[in-house]
DNA sequence: TTCTCCGATCAAGCGGAGTTGATGGGTCTT
DNA sequence: AAGACCCATCAACTCCGCTTGATCGGAGAA
């Protein structure tokens, strides 16, 4: 039988959310971000593009890869990563829950 | 004459997100987050709710109040704080953009 | 096989964000 | 006025994440 779709990820708890933002919440991460938003890259030319060591971008990348918001495919000696939409989705999706009934004044407090 | 409404805020600078995200990354300032997002406290509930230490909780409040994602009004002798949901909004917006053509695979490398 | 290239992994060093306890400023009460 | 309370700020210390350079493994070329 076809596994049930899940457009909508299920909720992330608070633990899952804090893996995601600690995973984005550095320069260099958001610059491997920010190219690979506009497609599937190849480390080399990861690497050229932003002008990082080696070894330094294979670091960034198995943080961004064990938070769930990379995966990577090999073709050959090269290996191509690519956001994980879903992720991303999840994080919108706890942001919008948040946002939902933040403005509810205080009772006085004491 | 009434203010322009802003229903979608302008774009995020991946400078502004980052800022946003480093904010957000911390397990401490999660609490205080999720804790906010039922509505406005004031710093002495939170104290007490989260079991922080007073200068370390206004440590964290002021790091989430720099980076835009907190407002804060005072009543007496006491200060209460709420999330801002524009901010919330833009982070959506940003990571809805990333997720929008991420998935194009790359062209062979080299 | 050997050589070359791509990328991951390791260990050591460093810097900066977070913690802690004390002090200061401001408001209300008595 | 003095005292109590709420919260922000400060300086010193700690600790963990990032950087660096070298090494390793795996795939393709010769």
């Amino acid at each position: 039988m076809p596994l049930a779709p899940a457009p909508t990820p299920p909720a992330l708890d608070p633990d899952q959310a804090r893996a995601l933002l600690k995973a984005l919440a550095d320069p260099i991460r958001l610059q491997v971000i920010e190219a690979l938003g506009g497609g599937e890259r190849c480390v080399c030319e990861l690497t050229e593009e932003l002008g990082l060591a080696q070894s330094k971008l294979s670091f960034h990348l198995k943080v961004l890869k064990e938070a769930g918001l990379l995966a990577d495919r090999q073709s050959g000696r090269w290996i191509y990563y690519q956001l994980q939409p879903e992720a991303l989705e999840q994080l919108r999706s706890w942001l919008a829950q948040l946002a939902s009934s933040c403005t509810v004044p205080a009772r006085p407090c004491c």
